[in-house]
DNA sequence: TTGTATGCGTTATCAT
DNA sequence: ATGATAACGCATACAA
C-alpha cells in the first residue's frame, strides 16, 4: 500500500529519481515531453510521494505548525481560517496539533510542533505562562494569538479596550451594580479585567469580581450564586461568550431574562452569540483577521529568523445585540433604589 | 535551532547513536545509569528528538491520521475528543487536517494524510461520493464517522432511525404539514430524508422537501421562502442544526416563534442547540461514542490491515427541548384549518 | 536536459 | 549492555 517509491517510478520510466523529484514538484529542468511520461508512469503505479522523507531531506522545509487550544471554541475556528487563507496563497503547509480546554495540553502539543520541525508555530489560546512560553519560544519560533508576550510576535485583540468598551457600554446603559466574570488567573489574559475596573473606578463604582473557569457550565455555577445574593448585579460583563452563554443559562434556570432583568455582554463575537435566542451582545476581536496576520507574521520569522518579535495589535468593536438594555430604576425601595440614591 | 542531532547527543555522552535512540523511547537495552546520563546531555544539549527522521526509519509508525470535515462544526469537535481519547490511551500519535464547508477539500486533505504516510485515517463528515472514497481507501485505509460505505470501515448513527424519531414525533404533536429542510444531494447522508419520508408515507402525510446548502445562512435563505408561501409548514425537521439555527433564524426575521407558531427539530445535538436561546429540539447522535468506536476501528485495521471492513452503527436519541410543541388548531377556516379537514 | 553522489536524522539489524 | 552500519525515501549540488 503505497509502498511504490521513487526509485520505481524512475527505473519504470526510464529516468533518474532526480527527474522524478523535479516532475512532481513541476520545477524547471525537465523537458514537458518526460515530465507528462513521468507522471503517466506515476499514476500507473499508484505513486504517492513520501512527504516524510521530502521533508527530512529538504533544507528549506518552510512549514508553519499550529496549535489550537479547543475546537470547541468558534473563535478558535475563525483564527484558523484566517490563517489557512494566507498558508494557502502561499502554498505553505500546515501542522496540526490541538490542546485541552484547562491548557494542561499546551506543553505537549507545542512539543509535538518542535519534534515535528516546523519552522514557526502559531499558539491560538495558549495557557501557559509568558514564561514558559518563552522558554518554549527558545526552540521554536511562537506567534502567539490572542496574547501578548513581550520578546514574541504576538497578534492581538486590544483587551484593555474591550474591558472598556463594555463596563463603559454597561455604565452608559444607566447600570451601577455591574460584575465582571472572570477566567481563571493565568499569566495573560488580564487586559478585559483591568479595563473594567479603570473603568468602575472612573466612575466611582466598586467593582466585584467573580471568579469562574474555562468552560460555560462553571461560568453558570459561579454566577449563579452572584444571582442568588440580595445585591444582584444588574450587568455582567463576561471575559468570553462561552462564559456568557453560561450566564444566560443561569438566567435562565432562575426565571430571569437577560436583557431585561440582567444585561449581558460577553466577548469573541462567536458564532454561538449571534444566535436568534441568545442574541448576545458581545465585543468582537476579528477572530479570522488575527489569523490572517498571525499567518504574516509567521511568514516573516521564516523569512528572516533573527528579526525582532513583532507587536500586531488591533482593536475590538462592541456589538450591540438584545442581552443588554437600559437600566430600569424599580419603583419602591429596593436595593437598587436605594443604590441610586448613592 | 533545534539542531543539535542524536549524534551531537551520543558523541558528548560517550555512547553510540543507538543507545541514545533506545534512551530516549524508554526501550530496553540501555543500563539505567547510562539512561540517566544520556537524558541529562540531552537536556544540557536542549536536543529534541527529529520526529520526522524517526517516523522515516520506523517500520512500525503507528500513526492516525484525522480529517475533520469543518472546524465550525462542534459535533465533529465532540467526534475528535472521543477519537482523542482512545488514541491517548494507546499512545498512538494523531495527525490533523482540516477540510472546508463544501467538502472541495476532501480530497486534497486525504492526499496530504495519505502522503504523511499515516497507516489509517478517520474521516469525520466526509462529503465525498461513495465511489471517490472507495477510490481513496485503495491507498489509504479509511475510517468513516457520520456515514456508511460498502467496503468501508463505517461508525455512524442509523439516520433513517433519526429521521423516522423527529417526523413521529411532529406527528404525535399533532403536526400535518411537516417540511423537511434537506442538505445538498450528495452520496452518503440520504437517512434521514428517507426516514422522513417513510414515515409522512405511512401517516398519508404529503412530503415536503427544501433543498438547501452546508450552511446556516443558506439554511436560513431556502426555508425563509417557505415561510413565506401561503402553505406554510407547521412542523420543520432540519438535516442538522447549524440548518436548523437556520431556520430560527429566518422565524425571528419574520416575527414567528419558534415553538409556538411552528415547530423545529434539529440533529447532533450539537452545542449551539442547548443554548437556552435556542432550546433546540433535535435529534443526538452521540458523537464523542462516535468518536471511540472510529479510533477502536482504526486501532484495529493498524493491527490487521487486511482484515474486512466493519460497521458500528448505533441508535440516536431524541433530545426534546423547546423548539417543539403540539399544533394547535386554528380558529378560522385558515389555510390550516382546511387541511385537518381533508 | 539528464544523471550521479551525498546527506537528512533516525530506526533496526547484527555484531561484539 | 554497547557499537557499527545498513536502510528509510527523498532533495540537491554537481557533473555530464
Amino acid at each position: 500500500m503505497a509502498r511504490t517509491t521513487m526509485e520505481d517510478v524512475a527505473k519504470r520510466a526510464g529516468v533518474s529519481r532526480a527527474l522524478v523529484s523535479l516532475a512532481y514538484r513541476n520545477l524547471p529542468g525537465v523537458s514537458e515531453a518526460t515530465r507528462e511520461r513521468i507522471l503517466a508512469v506515476g499514476r500507473e503505479l499508484r505513486y504517492s510521494p513520501n512527504r516524510v522523507a521530502a521533508r527530512l531531506a529538504s533544507s528549506s522545509g518552510d512549514t508553519i505548525g499550529v496549535f489550537l487550544q479547543d475546537l470547541h471554541n468558534d473563535l478558535y475556528a475563525d483564527v484558523f481560517d484566517g490563517v489557512r487563507e494566507v498558508a494557502d496563497r502561499e502554498g505553505i503547509p500546515l501542522v496540526l496539533t490541538v490542546g485541552e480546554l484547562g491548557g494542561n495540553r499546551d506543553r505537549s502539543a507545542l512539543e509535538t510542533l518542535k519534534q515535528s520541525r516546523v519552522d514557526v508555530a502559531i499558539a491560538i489560546g495558549l495557557l501557559m505562562s509568558d514564561a514558559e512560553a518563552s522558554e518554549v519560544a527558545k526552540d521554536l519560533p511562537l506567534v502567539v494569538v490572542t496574547r501578548k508576550i513581550d520578546g514574541i510576535d504576538s497578534v492581538y485583540s486590544d483587551d484593555l479596550e474591550s474591558g472598556r468598551l463594555a463596563t463603559e457600554y454597561l455604565i452608559r446603559m444607566g447600570h451601577r451594580r455591574i460584575a465582571f466574570l472572570a477566567n481563571p488567573p493565568d499569566d495573560g489574559y488580564r487586559g478585559r479585567r483591568d479595563g473594567y475596573f479603570a473603568v468602575m473606578e472612573r466612575a466611582g463604582l466598586p467593582p466585584r469580581v467573580v471568579q469562574s473557569e474555562w468552560s460555560r457550565e462553571a461560568a453558570a455555577r459561579d454566577i449563579g450564586e452572584v444571582l442568588d445574593s440580595v445585591e444582584r448585579p444588574t450587568g455582567i460583563f463576561a471575559h468570553n461568550d462561552q462564559a456568557a452563554l453560561g450566564v444566560l443559562d443561569a438566567l435562565a434556570a432562575r426565571g430571569l431574562r437577560a436583557g431585561v432583568d440582567v444585561s449581558v455582554i460577553g466577548h469573541d463575537n462567536t458564532a454561538g452569540s449571534r444566535l436568534p435566542g441568545a442574541a448576545l451582545t458581545t465585543v468582537d476581536l476579528h477572530g479570522f483577521e488575527l489569523g490572517r496576520r498571525a499567518a504574516e507574521l509567521a511568514l516573516s520569522r521564516i523569512a528572516e529568523p533573527a528579526r525582532h518579535a513583532e507587536d500586531s495589535p488591533s482593536r475590538p468593536t462592541l456589538i450591540k445585540r438584545e442581552t443588554t438594555a437600559s437600566y430600569v430604576q424599580p419603583i419602591t425601595g429596593s436595593p437598587e433604589a436605594s443604590l441610586n440614591r448613592g
